[in-house]
DNA sequence: ACAGGGACTTAAAGCGCTTTAAAAGATCGC
DNA sequence: GCGATCTTTTAAAGCGCTTTAAGTCCCTGT
């Protein structure tokens, strides 16, 4: 019993309640409320008083209260790995852009022991109108399933078989980038250092061998995944090459980091020997020492594309799948430049 | 009007509601209430008919009536800055932790057009109990403010003259650690790169003085900021030196990469020819080409202790500000080793 | 003077759950 | 058998805000 007096302290939750404002400013909490949403209604009198009271009580309504009165809740829940840095700029970009669309956002993350379903679970409790997942990894039917509850738009990866919307980078028309700009400097034997099993260092593979084909050039793919470790062990292997190809692209940055360091290691100067362009351009790639070239996935843009996804489907009436494919473009830097002369 | 009907799916929020599972199962909501969430007084027989109801209809609470109709909330407000990878490990045991002690926990994040006053404000909104700082920049007398409205948790940074718990690194023992190792070693010319103003650089950059002190020998403190191209300022002035020192202690890992990055360039051998030691132990640190003896500042330590902290003033009563000095520890990686022969 | 409108204002009914106080049953000693 | 004592169950009162439907008031026009 006596919970709150048990706190010990002054601030029992004290806070002025919209009836306090309203008893203030001599008018009904139905007025409070229009006046401080800016609905249409009051009186200019009103609106004066009202705002008055709520200034000199410093009222701040109840968010929890708010959004179970409202009919619609303008909740956007957001999935994401907290420990990703590019979930990190997307979040940054998501709440800015849903606070313009008037919608709030919860944030769930994963943890050691919260998993996706779990930290799904969470979203789905607060009644988010819609959930943005950024780079689930939840399998089609699962997405299905939740799609089937709330509308859900998937961020950075293709999903063919569920009702969800999908905003993405198309992955082929990076590497593309990336090869024509080495192309351009000269170069003709091109590696590809691959990012291992997963939807996106498929499509990234792919998009290589494409684009090798077209420009009639032979595709060479070394296996690797996204960390380092895989990059430095792919540069062992390319130093121990007998002809070191010109130029690498690695499946993201963190493989092409790995890479530059087994050559430097190795005493092969990059670009002077070899260049090498990285994905992501992540905050890595831009470290001043690393100065890396990457593709760059435009995080605002998707960001901005998935919340306006959710918000057409929730104020548009859109009902079909929709999925935006944005053209990542290439961000030239330090490590690339012209091949070394033939020999 | 018929908002809801407009969204043109089948999913108009028909998720079942309490009374739902009360009707199904033939009981009160009372009931269902009490039984969902393991409270004593059902007998068996309805516990099991409830959860039978419940499972039927795969009911789910609504996280924000439950918060609403609660006399407690059991919410805790995280104040963080998302695209601090520090952060994010604090978040994720703050999340566990919580948990554990049977809280929910809000993310409220900075960004570019959200300062840290209005991240605050979120979180007021949300009437959390208790707020958990994450290296807040906010002034001492904004902090107080705060504290008197709500029950705050400052991590990561000493606060002076604000009735707020605060948890935090003893930086000096961190610096002292690194000193020891150094010494050990067999250094004796050790230079400190400074990470600028700001209350935590400041702390690292005292205990460096005084360790150097108590170890009888001379500081020598270079400008720098937290950054990598501060780090790489700094290093290009060391190399410049007539006398390279043995050693080099930085105030965080970054500045730490840069002076390494300075080094490697030069020609000057990690830790051959010269050791380096950051802090923070973040996972750039740790990167395989890095490998940054540093010093760890274990952040699920620091998150169970801000959890608790707040806990402790919720629920156990305390009024007396709390403030948790956590010993930090090196990790020897392979940036640091004997030092070279003299000349 | 009075019906017919605007322009505001507000009483009251929720939103979906928790909690309390009281009712209803069950148990038991005498 | 009957009041006393427990154990269960539940009606009902919120939590703090939004929203709708029903008023008020005050003009207009006739």
């Amino acid at each position: 019993m006596c919970v709150k007096a048990c706190t010990g302290s002054e601030s029992v939750d004290q806070r002025p309640r919209l009836a306090d404002v309203a008893a203030r400013a001599g008018v009904s909490t139905a007025s409070v409320s229009l006046v401080l949403r800016g609905a249409p209604g009051p009186s200019a009198e009103t609106r004066e008083r009202v705002l008055a009271a709520a200034a000199d009580l410093s009222y701040r309504a109840d968010r929890t209260a708010s959004l179970l009165a409202r009919r619609r809740r303008h909740l956007l829940g957001v999935l994401l790995d907290v420990r990703n840095p590019f979930h990190a700029e997307l979040v940054e970009e998501v709440q800015i852009e849903a606070g313009r669309a008037g919608y709030e956002v919860v944030l769930s993350t994963l943890t050691r022991d919260r998993d996706e379903a779990r930290a799904l679970e969470t979203l789905l409790d607060f009644r988010c109108e819609a959930l943005i997942l950024l780079g689930p990894d939840a399998s089609d039917p699962a997405l299905d399933e939740l799609a089937a509850q709330v509308p859900c738009v998937v961020v950075g990866r293709p999903v063919a078989g569920a009702d969800v919307d999908v905003v993405r980078p198309a992955e082929d028309v990076g590497v593309d980038a990336a090869l024509h700009h080495l192309i351009d400097l000269g170069h003709s034997r091109i590696t590809f250092v691959d990012g291992g099993r997963g939807a996106v260092a498929a499509t990234r593979r792919r998009g290589y061998r494409r684009a090798m084909r077209r420009a009639g050039l032979v595709a060479e793919v070394l296996p690797g995944d996204h960390t380092e470790e895989g990059g430095v062990r792919a540069g062992r292997r390319i130093v121990a090459e007998h002809v070191l190809p010109t130029a690498v692209v690695a499946s993201n940055d963190r493989l092409a980091v790995g890479v530059m360091d087994a050559f430097v290691r190795a005493g092969v100067d990059v670009p002077g020997q070899v260049s090498v362009v990285g994905y992501d351009d992540s905050t890595l790639a831009r470290l001043a020492h690393i100065d890396l070239t990457s593709i760059n996935q435009d995080a605002p843009a998707q960001a901005r594309n998935a919340v306006q996804a959710a918000v057409s489907r929730l104020d548009g009436g859109r009902t079909r799948r929709l999925e935006t494919v944005l053209v990542p473009h290439l961000v030239v830097r330090g490590s690339t430049g012209k091949p070394r002369p033939a020999g």
